[in-house]
DNA sequence: CAATATACCTGGATGC
DNA sequence: TGCATCCAGGTATATT
């Protein structure tokens, strides 16, 4: 489900709700995640502590308690967040639950358990967020994705440009969804090695990531099954998607048909007519 | 170091 | 209707 918009909508939503909470309960389902829910370190350093706010890095979400601990929050796949009254009742797949001093609860509900739960206690939180961050590649909505930096990258590499967008130890965020929608935004084959794509392609995939991002997040993310915003709003991005998801359907630009292939085992959806490989 | 394969899971869609 | 198969938004690790 969730790529960086999806992860910055449900921050946002989380901001209108957590900051100056008090966490007066934790709890939590017998299941693994993509690690063990860290029982022992979500009581002792999440329960009674209160919220501060919430940041993000790539898709981790870092909701940041008043004493410097930090509880790292990574959707997966299917994961979704919601904030409800305690009496609301709870569903299958609600794997981490935080009761609120307001009444109310903040539930982490993951189907396919890819999602990722961690405490960072605050004497070493500092130096567990810079090895997670050191991890990630450069956030799109920060300024650095510009043309010089992917000039420069596409110089090292010559792996396809559409795995290259998605490599998350090289940009953050990009997902399958919006690496097929940006690279049709700006023109340019999911196919081209990146060595191989110009400088004014760069410049192209640049801007183009910045708008396709900053529109899906003001559109609320994209709901493909079952993503919802912490209010339990779908999404309407998907509304707006150009390539993914329509194979066979005709191009909104030129006509021809979507074509659907596979790269890198993702499915990669293009116009071989405005998105000419070189 | 880079590219590829695989593993982690459930559930919905599709096909027989 | 039932059952098997395939596919899905992500990431880390192992293997080539």
């Amino acid at each position: 489900m969730p790529e960086l918009p999806e992860v910055e909508v449900t921050r946002q939503g989380l901001l209108q709700h957590l900051p100056g909470r008090l966490v007066t309960d934790v709890s939590w389902s017998g299941c693994r995640l993509r690690k063990t829910i860290p029982h022992q370190l979500l009581v002792d350093h999440i329960r009674e502590k209160r919220i501060l706010t919430i940041d993000r890095r790539a898709k981790y979400l870092l909701v940041r308690m008043t004493d410097g601990a930090v509880l790292l929050i990574h959707l997966g796949m299917t994961g979704k967040l919601s904030i409800l009254p305690a009496n609301t009742t709870r569903h299958r797949h609600d794997h981490c639950i935080l009761g609120l001093d307001d009444g109310h609860e903040m539930r982490f509900n993951d189907s396919r358990r890819f999602g990722l739960i961690e405490v960072w206690p605050a004497e070493q939180a500092r130096e567990d967020e810079q090895n997670l961050s050191r991890r990630q590649g450069v956030e799109p909505l920060d300024g650095a994705l510009n043309q010089s930096f992917l000039t420069a990258l596409g110089q090292k590499h010559s792996a396809p440009v559409k795995t290259v967008l998605m490599n998350s130890r090289l940009i953050a965020g990009i997902g399958n969804i919006y690496a097929n929608e940006i690279l049709f935004a700006a023109q340019v084959s999911p196919l081209t090695a990146a060595s191989k794509i110009s400088p004014e392609d760069w410049q192209r995939l640049a801007e183009a990531t910045l708008v396709t991002l900053q529109t899906a997040i003001a559109a609320g993310g994209s709901t493909i099954a079952d993503f919802l915003g912490t209010n339990g709003n779908p999404g309407y991005f998907q509304l707006y998607f150009q390539v993914y998801s329509r194979k066979g359907l005709p191009c909104f630009r030129c006509g021809r048909s979507i074509i659907k292939t596979s790269l890198g085992g993702r499915a990669t959806y293009y116009c071989a007519t405005c998105q000419p490989q070189k």
